[in-house]
DNA sequence: TCATATGATTTAAA
DNA sequence: TTTAAATCATATGA
């Protein structure tokens, strides 16, 4: 890179720079070695602390082009006479000669000198070493000699000067920062001069406006209150989907938004604390010009923190919020209770934010995870407000026990309002609690916003003939994250649980890390669902990729047994889909931190079901009463549920005693059975190994298949700033069978989906090769 | 100039 | 260490 060959030298006056360099004091002890004649290595250039990659770049060129300069530093230099015996003396012995031949040095060496003395801050000798540089053309365009005139000139207050070498040369970003400071400073200055007195903030501020920065030394990049506008919508979406972000997703953030951690974290906490007091300075401006989806999405998260459960005897459980937000509502029907946290859903030691939205709870068990909410086996994604409605809605199906909602999305300006048409809790006469007029936000993987397209699918029940219509939205926001809840192919729903079809997908094991229960996927012919004996001992029922990607779990067989699913400490969500016979009383662990939420998750490609009787007692404690310990003696291996389930499926059951997390998960099925099946062969050219499969219960998924998954999970953040084409007569087309076992065909959602993402191979590529990096980097 | 918006800081509590 | 609350300082716009 900054390989100088002998002839891309430019030579100067020794003494002269060697007196520069000397008197500046800030070469570095082995500084002389950039001033030896004969080229030195590019390494030699490292001691100075310099960006030495923009000043390669600019190398290269001369490079091309070797040149051989010579400095008329004697006509020019009136620091000729400086040079002195002394200096010459320290000169390397083939560069001093009695005819005081001129040093040689590479654009590199100029770039070195230039960053050295700036590193130091003395202008003066900078200036004077500028000075002594011969026009040559190898260091026209030299980023750091460019930079260093434009310190000079400001220095000097040559200001017209500094203008015009900032509006001339097109700077690395790297620079920017500095040199827009000068751009400002030196508007600040002239101003101040001119005015005789110090400039207040204001008439800095409109100094600012009258002299914006160039081009050259700016992104263009709007920048509001320091934030870029881009960091800032980046921090509002993850705010509106988990206003406590973890210590992870905050560094996440950062990362993406070039902030500070500090700034992240501080913005968050200002964000929280006007959000909480919008009597104070509640911005209105604040909704982002989107009030809409923003305060909606701002007050259904409102609290996360503590407050008061209360139920009362009526069945319904509200949670005291304040006043501005939409109070939470809990129906108990039957069996099934959930005990919320006002500050979120708290599983299995994990916090399920209660996001943005009310939980609405009705007979079935409904539950809202910070993606999305769970209701009656079906996921409503972010931010979308969710109406339930009376239990007679013709569009909705109930089979088996089996509330069925019907999710219509209405597509608003910017929010894709998934409205559940039904809730019907069949084995319930209870009322179904209908907040038709309570618009709910639910954060989820996606800001509204991010909808990008939407398709929607029809359950047919085949012994009643209840038709499930529901819109499955595909979400993707910026993060790349690709929502298609419901979604399956040749899906279905068996005893009112939700299963898909053999998926395309070879059998998937699951190997359990690190106290997790490893799951395998079955073989064609039946899945199996193991628990290594260990990681169940961990009272934990999860998923632990290998890889910070998403997977996608398959369960060959519809109604085979099939695994749970979590992901946690690892950057990359993880999508599974499969069966996890549940019990009654028992309850799933579906475990997805928002953070990998963020990065895009298991949602994104497997619309998870979980369907939940209501004989299930669903316990959204705090973590405290759902650690490891106690859920480690209610689980046991291979215990089939329902009539799904044949008999070499093995499922994980867990005793009453034990809690489920359900967090982020789509669907939970009335059966027990959790299906979630996302894998699709078009979807990112899924590849799996025949040694991943089950015949080894603790294998690991192959990481082709991980990477695999999350190319196509990655895919998402190419499409995120335009809304997929709405397909809905593709979607439409699709069907979601119901028969008297409550069997659902669900069809080709994501094959629609995959085929709007195979238009964009090429950012898949590219975004695939990025995340890669970014994964390698994680781990 | 003023009001408001917003990022940062400090302090106390858990 | 994180968060809430109060507060400050600055940015922004009318």
């Amino acid at each position: 890179m900054s390989s100088a060959s002998p002839a891309d030298e430019i030579t100067i006056k020794q003494e002269n720079v060697m007196e520069i360099l000397s008197d500046a004091g800030k070469v570095p002890p082995d500084g002389a070695a950039p001033l030896s004649p004969a080229p030195p290595p590019p390494q030699t250039a490292a001691p100075f602390p310099m960006e030495h990659g923009a000043a390669a770049g600019e190398e290269e060129e001369g490079s091309a082009e070797p040149v051989l300069l010579h400095t008329e530093l004697l006509a020019r230099n009136h620091h000729a006479a400086a040079a002195s015996p002394s200096s010459s003396s320290s000169s390397s012995s083939s560069s001093s000669s009695s005819s005081q031949p001129p040093l040689a040095f590479s654009p590199d060496h100029v770039a070195c000198v230039c960053e050295a003395l700036q590193q130091g801050g003395n202008l003066d000798r900078l200036a004077r070493f500028l000075w002594s540089l011969p026009p040559s053309d190898l260091l026209r365009g030299n980023e750091s000699l460019m930079k260093a005139r434009a310190l000079v000139a400001f220095h000097q207050g040559i200001y017209a000067e500094l203008y015009s070498i900032l509006e001339s040369h097109n700077f690395d970003s790297s620079n920017h920062p500095l040199l827009q400071e000068l751009w400002y400073k030196a508007r600040y200055t002239e101003a101040e001069r001119a005015r005789g007195k110090p400039l207040g903030a204001v008439d800095k501020y409109r100094l600012r406006r009258k002299y914006p920065l160039p081009r050259t030394i700016w992104d263009g990049e709007e920048t509001v209150y320091c934030f870029k506008e881009k960091s800032r919508n980046a921090l509002k979406e993850l705010y509106k989907q988990n206003r406590y972000p973890s210590p992870a997703e905050k560094r996440n953030l950062a990362k993406i938004t070039g902030l500070s951690l500090t700034q992240v974290s501080n913005w968050f906490k200002n964000r929280r604390q006007r959000d909480r007091n919008p009597s104070e300075t509640q911005s209105k401006s604040e909704s982002d010009g989107n009030p809409s989806t923003e305060d909606e999405s701002s007050k259904g998260q409102e609290d996360l923190s503590p407050h008061p459960l209360s139920s009362s005897s009526d069945g319904v459980t509200s949670l005291s919020l304040p006043s501005h937000m939409e109070p939470v509502y809990m129906q108990q029907l039957g069996n099934t209770k959930i005990a919320l946290s006002s500050s979120g859903v708290l599983l299995n030691g994990n916090l399920v934010p209660a996001s943005s939205s009310p939980v609405f709870l009705n007979g079935s068990s409904f539950l809202q995870g910070p993606n999305g909410v769970i209701l009656n086996g079906l996921s409503v994604g972010a931010s979308q407000p969710v109406t339930l409605n009376s239990p007679k809605t013709t569009t909705s199906a109930v089979s088996n026990g089996v509330s069925i909602t019907d999710i219509m999305s209405s597509s608003s300006e910017d929010v894709k309002d998934f409205k559940l048409l039904q809730a019907s809790v069949p084995n319930t006469a209870a009322d179904t609690f209908s907040p038709s007029n309570i618009p709910v936000s639910f954060p989820g993987l996606i800001p509204s916003s991010e909808v990008k397209r939407e398709s929607t699918q029809t359950v047919a029940s085949q012994d009643g003939g209840s038709v499930v219509t529901f819109t499955a939205p595909v979400q993707i926001n910026q993060y790349g994250i690709v929502q298609i809840p419901n979604s399956g192919t040749n899906g279905q729903l068996l005893n009112g649980s939700i299963g898909f079809s053999s998926l395309q997908l070879p059998p998937v094991s699951v190997a359990a890390s690190q106290d997790n229960v490893s799951v395998n996927s079955s073989t064609s012919d039946g899945g199996t669902f193991t628990s290594d004996s260990s990681t169940v001992q961990q009272g934990k029922v999860f998923f632990s990729p290998l890889t910070p990607s998403a997977v996608v779990y398959t369960v060959p067989n519809s109604g085979q047994a099939v695994g749970s699913v979590k992901q946690e400490g690892l950057e990359r969500s993880l999508v599974f889909s499969q069966l996890m016979p549940v019990g009654q009383n028992t309850q799933l662990n579906v475990n997805m931190s928002s953070e990998n939420i963020s990065s895009g998750g298991l949602q994104s490609l497997a619309s998870s079901l979980v369907n939940v009787t209501p004989s299930h007692n669903f316990s959204l404690t705090p973590p405290t009463l759902l650690n490891a310990a106690e859920l480690s003696s209610g689980i046991s291996e291979s215990q089939s549920m329902s009539s799904p389930v044949t008999s070499t499926s093995t499922v994980i059951s867990i005793s009453n005693t034990n809690y489920a997390t359900l967090q982020n998960c789509s669907l939970i099925t009335s059966q027990d059975l959790l299906s979630i099946s996302t894998a699709q062969p078009t979807l990112g050219e899924i590849v799996f190994t025949t040694g991943d499969r089950v015949s080894h219960p603790s294998a690991q998924v192959h990481q082709d298949f991980v990477r695999e998954h999350r190319l196509v999970l990655q895919a998402v953040p190419d499409i995120k700033e335009n809304f997929l084409p709405n397909s809905e007569s593709k979607s439409t087309g699709n069907l979601m069978m119901l028969d008297s076992k409550s069997k659902y065909v669900m069809s080709n959602m994501v094959d629609t989906v995959c085929e709007e993402l195979e238009t964009d191979k090429k950012e898949l590529a590219k975004l695939q090769t990025v995340q890669m990096d970014e994964d390698m980097q994680d781990l």
